[in-house]
DNA sequence: ACAGAATACGACATCGTGTCTTAACATTAC
DNA sequence: GTAATGTTAAGACACGATGTCGTATTCTGT
């Protein structure tokens, strides 16, 4: 059930997409690779049929062109890392992660400002 | 900078050793392996070597075997995972990722609560 | 000095990734 | 309706990482 990790260049097309919404095969190629060195078209629809597979991207049929979409959001692909690194490191918490972040002061007081009222507004 | 990410061979040693603390190649392979279908003792050996090579564990000489035990600890490593998927991920920020799993309640509340007081316990 | 254990390391199959290329298909412009 | 153009699908492949062997070499205890 967990999320799976994605490969550099497929997490390009999604961080794409994540800030695009829906994009064409084309429209990927140019806005990832514009300088002079791009990959083949068939690169790219490459890409995208093994996101297909995995099942991060949705596809359309829109005036003859397939438009992609992704299936899943960033937060939600994120905070599924997150969870699948817990569970493969210390036993599915948090917990001691986060205490190590901050005792190693990786933590800017704004995040742990926002941090404490996230966590502040749970339940009472 | 950033810690390198382990696969999973090379993570079940890295397991081993911080449960035992110090090892020997010849008690990592019975531990790590105890049944049947157990591999060569060349290939602990071999895994020993690479993380040594990476700089996650470190030998010492002791009464004429080779005694291993990690260079880091399982919260170092794992916070520098952490670290690393905010950095791919989310723009080095956690907030999103810690936010998307406690609305969709994927914390426990023992957990928020510990999160709290570490975070309370931070600065003033 | 020798047997037995420990170590180093070259080798290799397999898999995932990143990329190409070509073949099949659809669309558009005449 | 056909040629030109663009799109899609899929086979192929190089390359590096991973997991594992096996052998050559070096140590240690007696």
């Amino acid at each position: 059930m967990t999320i799976q990790s994605l490969p550099n260049s497929e997490l390009a097309v999604m961080e794409l997409l994540w800030r695009k919404g829906r994009l064409t095969a084309r429209q990927i190629l140019d806005q990832l690779y514009p300088d002079g060195a791009r990959p083949q078209h068939g690169t790219v629809q490459r890409l995208l049929q093994r996101l297909r597979a995995k099942g991060f991207v949705v596809r359309a049929r829109d005036l003859g062109v397939n438009v992609f979409s992704p299936a899943l959001g960033r937060e939600e692909y994120a905070s599924g890392q997150l969870e699948s690194l817990a569970n493969r490191l210390t036993q599915g918490s948090l917990v001691p992660m986060i205490t190590r972040l901050v005792e190693d002061n990786k933590l800017t007081r704004t995040e742990i400002e926002k941090l404490r009222r996230i966590l502040e507004e749970q339940d009472g």
